[in-house]
DNA sequence: CGATTACCGGACAGCACTGTCCGGTTGTAC
DNA sequence: GTACAACCGGACAGTGCTGTCCGGTAATCG
């Protein structure tokens, strides 16, 4: 077997390595589920699986650092002014790729310390935006827009990508009229 | 290791057998979701390996033969001429134990025509509801309220056995809103 | 009562994934 | 130029599940 070109690049070699994971992580969580190997992230990463379990010493840790960054986008959104909470679900929807693996990732570590502190992040910028947008009736809470959204990312998520727009549209129309004045 | 007492009955064991291991296979995949070694199951069946995969060639076939019966009980409540929308979802909420599996069958499954098949079902049951039930809006589609049943099943399975009832008030509520006149 | 037959249950081989461990390579210090 | 240290990648052992195969057992038939 040749030796590869692909060279060891030393101590020091930033944090390439790791960012690489993370994005081929995010492909492969997108592709084929939460379940995926990690060896098969390893390789799309085009990285040994000591590097990977290096970084990330489990598929949850992982996992995390993929969807913070989605959170985070999310965070930027609702802390705009003009952010209504139906914008809110179209970000959401539009973040629509991964979001059967984040499904499973809740699912799967329904207790982990980790898991909580993301949906601990989802719950408090739905609050912002909540109390903001007053096109929503008085009588909606949290835990209903937080129902919601899961229930909306799992739609998606066992949607087709050819009908995901349909679907996405269909669920949001259904929460503007459960939750609108 | 000391025989079981356990009689191997001979032949023509009789449907005792496979009505045995439809009973464990509710209760397994109730309990630890549609992946569920399906040895376990055996197990609980109080039946060797060999006879589970005689009579369900693979976890498919074992899961339709479970909701199966489901779906013939909501078929048989939709039947009902006084059965409104709101009591089918109530139904529905009633079988949540099961429906986390539901769910991992239909995402693992997609294309099988076995699946189809339950789908298919499923819509006429709801298409039979929907024409009869007079207190729900003109514009709601069936494909509006099959949606709105996954998610419900969805929301279901999530959610641990002390909160289901709160959770499926709390979707009712939002279909009620969404899909009223 | 003995032979036959159908079916049953569990042992086991095959397979895929995880997570660790080690030789190899490159940059750095002296 | 040489020795050192850090880090990398892939090999590999461990583990758990699937699905098959075979010896054993009970009912039936002559």
């Amino acid at each position: 077997m040749a030796r590869e070109p692909k060279a060891n690049r030393g101590p020091s070699a930033g944090p390439d390595n790791r960012r690489a994971i993370i994005a081929a992580a995010r492909d492969v969580f997108g592709e084929s589920g939460f379940a995926a190997p990690l060896s098969s992230i390893a390789k799309r990463a085009g990285v040994g699986q000591g590097s990977l379990y290096r970084h990330f010493p489990d598929r949850l840790a992982l996992a995390v650092a993929v969807f913070d960054d989605n959170i985070a986008d999310l965070e930027a959104i609702a802390s705009d002014e003009l952010t209504t909470l139906d914008d809110l679900f179209a970000a959401i929807a539009e973040q629509a790729m991964g979001s059967s693996a984040l499904i499973d990732m809740f699912a799967t570590h329904q207790d982990d310390p980790r898991t909580d502190h993301l949906q601990t992040r989802i719950v408090e910028l739905v609050r912002t935006v909540l109390a903001r947008d007053a096109a929503v009736g008085p009588h909606v809470t949290v835990d209903d827009v937080t129902l919601a959204i899961a229930m909306l990312a799992f739609a998606l998520s066992r949607t087709d990508a050819s009908a995901k727009g349909a679907t996405a549209e269909r669920a949001r129309a259904m929460f503007r009229a459960a939750f609108g004045r």
